[in-house]
DNA sequence: ATACCGACCTGTCAGC
DNA sequence: TGCTGACAGGTCGGTA
């Protein structure tokens, strides 16, 4: 489900929410998949723990947590919450007493009477509690530099789609924004990334900068059943070009948009105004 | 090292 | 009304 766009909105939301609030119990599912920290681990350390700000880091989202006893407790282990949403994952603010939803895998009650909430039906994410801080995994697409940005494909042998999608290059794109930034830099997806030219990677940088930013503007694309930690659904879908838009008009030319399956992923893009 | 592909899960929708 | 298969915003581990 959700990439940059939607983590940034996700994680934003949850900021406004729960920054400066206090755990204090901390419930998990029986379900093996979504942890990468023991649950068992994780419900003895949280309680007890301010959360100093909620963030976006790729596709992950960073709880910083701060210890809420009284200062000159010198606290060497800062800890960090690490959520990924995976393809169907939300992160959701609600109150105690709203039904918890199907799926529902973790719940983190707060000192407000509110609680944070992890819901995933098919269980791709995952939740974990770090002691040192988190480096994501690859570049930050909307702080790197062109010259960087055209680094990370020099002499690379797979597809600028695959490339795109690939997180330890650029971290938190995925099918949707690689699909759209392609055409609007006009490049077709089964391009080798090693082999397109400085021109074509710069129109890349910015094309997906801009889209990145104006999706975040709309709260992401709310494809199915992508909310924020509100509930609310994004609505960057209407401004889709390709994505999910097979056979229909290229909103450009008019040539419809032709479907692939690229990188085990389905493709969108334009043959008219893609070369 | 790089690149490809199936596996991991559930839900939904189209076609029979 | 089922049933089956394809597909969905992502990553990981095994294999070539």
């Amino acid at each position: 489900m959700p990439e940059l766009p939607e983590v940034e909105t996700v994680a934003r939301s949850a900021d406004r929410h729960v920054r400066g609030d206090t755990i204090v119990s901390a419930w998990f599912s029986s379900h093996k998949e979504p942890f990468k920290t023991d649950p068992d681990e994780m419900a003895a350390a949280l309680p007890g723990w301010r959360i100093a700000g909620v963030r976006r880091v790729g596709k992950h989202i960073v709880a910083d947590l701060e210890s809420a006893t009284e200062k000159g407790e010198p606290h060497n282990s800062a800890r960090q919450l690490l959520i990924h949403l995976g393809m169907t994952g939300r992160l959701l603010v609600s109150s105690a007493e709203a039904p918890l939803a199907p799926h529902t895998h973790a719940v983190l009650g707060l000192a407000s009477g509110r609680e944070l909430r992890f819901v995933d039906p098919r269980r791709f994410g995952r939740l974990a509690l770090l002691t040192t801080p988190f480096q994501g995994p690859g570049h930050e697409p909307l702080t790197i530099s062109k010259s960087e940005f055209a680094a990370l494909f020099r002499g690379r042998k797979l597809s600028i789609k695959a490339a795109l999608l690939n997180q330890s290059l650029l971290h938190g794109v995925g099918n949707i924004y690689a699909d759209e930034s392609l055409f609007r830099a006009g490049i077709r997806p089964t391009r080798k990334a090693g082999r397109l030219t400085r021109e074509h990677l710069d129109r890349l940088h910015s094309a997906l900068r801009s889209i990145l930013k104006s999706a975040i503007r709309a709260g992401g694309s709310s494809v199915s059943d992508y909310v924020d930690a509100d509930g609310e659904r994004g609505f960057f879908q209407i401004q889709h070009r390709v994505y999910m838009r097979t056979g229909q008009p290229c909103r450009v030319c008019g040539t419809p948009i032709r479907r692939i399956v690229l990188a085990g992923r389905g493709t969108h893009f334009c043959p008219h105004c893609q070369t």
